[in-house]
DNA sequence: ACGGTACCGGCCGCTCCTGGCGAGCTGCGA
DNA sequence: TCGCAGCTCGCCAGGAGCGGCCGGTACCGT
């Protein structure tokens, strides 16, 4: 099965819920999702499988460094695990909301193994950071 | 199944109970909790299980090192076990209140295979001290 | 053009929260 | 040693907030 792909231009209801686009419900067949900020401008969501191995690597890390208590801290205390209802939706919390500056119109983004929630604004002028030496880049995976 | 995230604010009733968040309450479902204060500004929330292995190193770390004893001491003397009532409540003992500058309104945050109890303003203040490079830390985790 | 699917808003039911009350226990005094 | 009183702990019930379900509607594909 290949990855998430693709762009969904949605909108968070009066209650804050995002309606998951249909190509990615499947992300949310063998159990629940965890929905989670670790980049300052958007949402990242995982399907359980990947959050798993996600996991492990923060434990492991937390345990091997002592500054590392900090960031797993700061990571969970922004992430929470969601489970779609029955039409596909679920809720994303007033604060995460707004540590990714979202309101109203989102666009979900599919991202291989990942799902990420952007404000569509900042979407744009993140995509223009990755501009420069982008051929190069291209060339290296297509070429 | 995934380990406790997300933040909760509560409040501490005039009995000095804190409430469990309901996401966190199967925490308690196979046996008493741990409540133990082992960094300066935060207590923190051990599942039995959880507690078992830091148990099991504590001991073997009091055998392997003559130092170790009085650290132990500090740990224990600092800890209680506790049993959420049958609305998921539980006491948090006046001592370990003031240990953490807990009052009023706290943070409960999920880490893991544990959970944090803070005192909001520290929360926040601990948070940024981890910021400096986090983008680092999110790369090998993420990336 | 018609059928099916997905979206969206509103409503209902349920769970969860909070304060209060009762019971049991402990400590002190007689 | 026994009784009383204060306190602490645990249960219970009312109320509110929220999550989930269901209907109508629009859109898309056939």
């Amino acid at each position: 099965m290949s990855g998430f792909l693709g762009r969904y231009e949605k909108r968070l209801d009066d209650k804050g819920r995002l309606s998951l686009p249909v190509p990615f419900r499947r992300a949310a067949a063998d159990g629940p999702l965890v929905l989670l900020q670790y980049q300052a401008s958007a949402l990242t969501l995982f399907p359980g499988t990947a959050w798993g191995k996600i996991q492990e690597r923060l434990m492991e890390y937390r345990r091997s460094d002592r500054s590392a208590a900090a960031y797993v801290r700061r990571i969970t205390s922004f992430a929470v695990e969601v489970t779609p209802d029955k039409v596909g939706r679920f809720l994303i919390p007033g604060w995460l909301q707004e540590a990714a500056s979202l309101e109203g119109d989102v666009l979900v983004v599919g991202s291989l193994d990942r799902i990420e929630i952007w404000n569509p604004g900042l979407f744009d002028s993140h995509l223009e950071d990755g501009a420069p030496d982008a051929s190069e880049f291209m060339h290296k995976i297509f070429g």
